[in-house]
DNA sequence: TATATTTTTGTAATCAGTACAAAGTTATAA
DNA sequence: TTATAACTTTGTACTGATTACAAAAATATA
């Protein structure tokens, strides 16, 4: 759950480079804030983050830059909490945990579906997104 | 999955009253077609769909009722397309299937997370929400 | 170097959702 | 009833995340 700040500059410009972008400064600023900061944070954060060492920085990179990433899937989508999108470094299959009180989100791995005893779940949603058998079969996938 | 166009009126007043909520005409109406449109319509597809028959309703009556249901737990909040709240009238509890080519929405089971192999699953997030550890201890919960 | 291509930037626009106060309703009390 | 209080609805204005878009800047190609 701690942020690692040390993640290597290498990781993301590989990320960046394998979802078939140019690594440009910004680019890799990004897939580098998101991969050293796993605290899901939105792109606001992302880019306030990143603002004072890339001064010129616009927030169009920054959303820009995180719709290829997770269009190439190096990067995920959270929507937990209504009209924000977060953003995960982690890729690896694992459950989303807000808390209704500190509005933290946590990760949590979920093998065979249970979940660790502390959290108080009171509310669970599994989303899934994929084709339809409908559209499946129009595309003859 | 067909929204059953014939949820008796019973039902969404007891919902409405259950919530706390005095049974208006809106407030009923509301509830109603939420519970007779599993289709996981928005506010401003229910605002819509009411409006003809409600000439006089405001959005803000929707979005009210609606969260009021949601917050006794008489309704559900589905966070699958970023940006966009949906609200579903079934309670039970199953995962969310959004289609990527049609964008519908499909409600599926999820005994023992075994999901109908006709959905071509591409991407798969589980929200949860609830009280954190440290939350948990500081209500003494 | 000149030119084409890509990327970034900044501003304006959009759109879901919220805030809020006035107007309308319903309930309660005299 | 009538007056008063409590609640509900409405409509408008506002916010805040995200998108559209065109000009400017950077990079690659000829």
């Amino acid at each position: 759950m701690t942020d690692n700040i040390h993640t290597s500059t290498g990781s993301a410009v590989k990320m960046v480079t394998e979802c078939g972008l140019r690594p440009s400064p910004q680019r890799i600023a990004v897939a580098e804030y998101v991969l050293s900061h796993l605290s899901h944070p939105t792109a606001d954060e992302i880019f306030t983050g990143l603002k004072e060492r890339y001064p010129t920085l616009s927030r169009t990179t920054v959303y820009n830059t995180l719709h290829a990433l997770a269009a190439h899937g190096a990067v995920l989508e959270v929507n937990v909490e209504p009209g924000l999108t977060r953003f995960d470094g982690c890729t690896e299959p694992h459950a989303h945990f807000m808390c209704v009180d500190c509005s933290r989100i946590f990760d949590i791995g979920m093998s065979r579906m249970e979940f660790p005893q502390e959290f108080d779940i009171s509310t669970m949603q599994v989303s899934l997104t994929g084709h339809c058998p409908e559209c499946r079969q129009a595309h003859r996938r």
